[in-house]
DNA sequence: TTTTTATCAAGAACTATTCTAAATAATAAT
DNA sequence: ATTATTATTTAGAATAGTTCTTGATAAAAA
């Protein structure tokens, strides 16, 4: 549990018929003890530990329900397959091109990036998504030392 | 030709040992003419109007060359198939949830996102990509008149 | 209980994209 | 010019992430 933004698993509302079930809540339980934005895979590795009966099928079922509810973010990198996120606070991804990490950056504050652009008169904005690519504080170093 | 970043075509350098072809040519020529961010389908489909012989794997090979050399880019818009840009001004793209069109945005004067955001220290920036998404101006006003 | 509804699991199906291999075309070497 | 080399094209097969289908299971409602 390693972020901030995680409801008590037992609040999250799935909405009329819909319910919590033990996939939903290992699912749930790896995203808020990741920070590496894990694709439905590394999610399914890291369940299956605790869960070994959980399908591949059930993990992207659970996925795609969280995100529904809003409780996860589902986030792309290219083409790569969707990687997956607990921190709802309005915040950036940095995409390393050396070691392909992903990393959260946040916003500085009262900063909203939709504003240093030129929105077509008359268009509604949602939401924005900004991705910052280049070298990883760690990939940098390591280049440097050789 | 409606952009204005378009090279002549003859130009084009695509380094030591490649050519320009008849088909790059076609498909450079459907992507400058076009402002909607086709996919790679859509954009087989225009240039078999004036080369009927082309193959789809020709247009994604003629693609990834081109945005290779720079010429073009690639714009991922989730999951969909990847979009293709002739603009090469930095900019960003505005993504309508009700329609799917995507179009260009550009940058306030001297406006540059990745300001916005608290990158780590000792990050290495190479670029950015911002897409803002909500309803493009059209579907707004579709909506209020109903 | 019985009935209804939601979820799960396994595998099939789907689809955008990449790969393979043979044919063609352009360039370079003779 | 002829020949050899290399790049490109093409059609179709293969790949991979994701979604769909279906029967089984489990939870909730009656
Ligand atoms: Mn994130
Ligand atoms: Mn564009
Ligand atoms: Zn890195
Ligand atoms: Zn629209």
């Amino acid at each position: 549990m390693s972020q901030n933004n995680n409801k008590i698993i037992e609040q999250i509302n799935f909405g009329e018929g819909h319910r919590m079930t033990p996939q939903r809540r290992f699912v749930y339980e790896v995203l808020m003890g990741s920070i590496d934005h894990p694709t439905a895979t590394e999610v399914f590795i890291r369940v299956k530990d605790k869960m070994d009966s959980i399908s591949l099928a059930t993990v992207y079922n659970c996925l795609d329900a969280l995100v529904g509810v809003g409780v996860v973010r589902q986030v792309n990198v290219d083409r790569e397959p969707s990687r997956y996120c607990g921190n709802l606070e309005p915040h950036a991804h940095f995409h390393c091109e050396t070691c392909a990490s992903v990393m959260d950056v946040d916003l500085k504050e009262g900063a909203d990036p939709s504003n240093s652009v030129k929105l077509p008169r008359g268009a509604k904005v949602e939401k924005f998504e900004l991705a910052v690519r280049g070298q990883c504080p760690e990939c940098v170093r390591l280049k440097n030392k050789k």
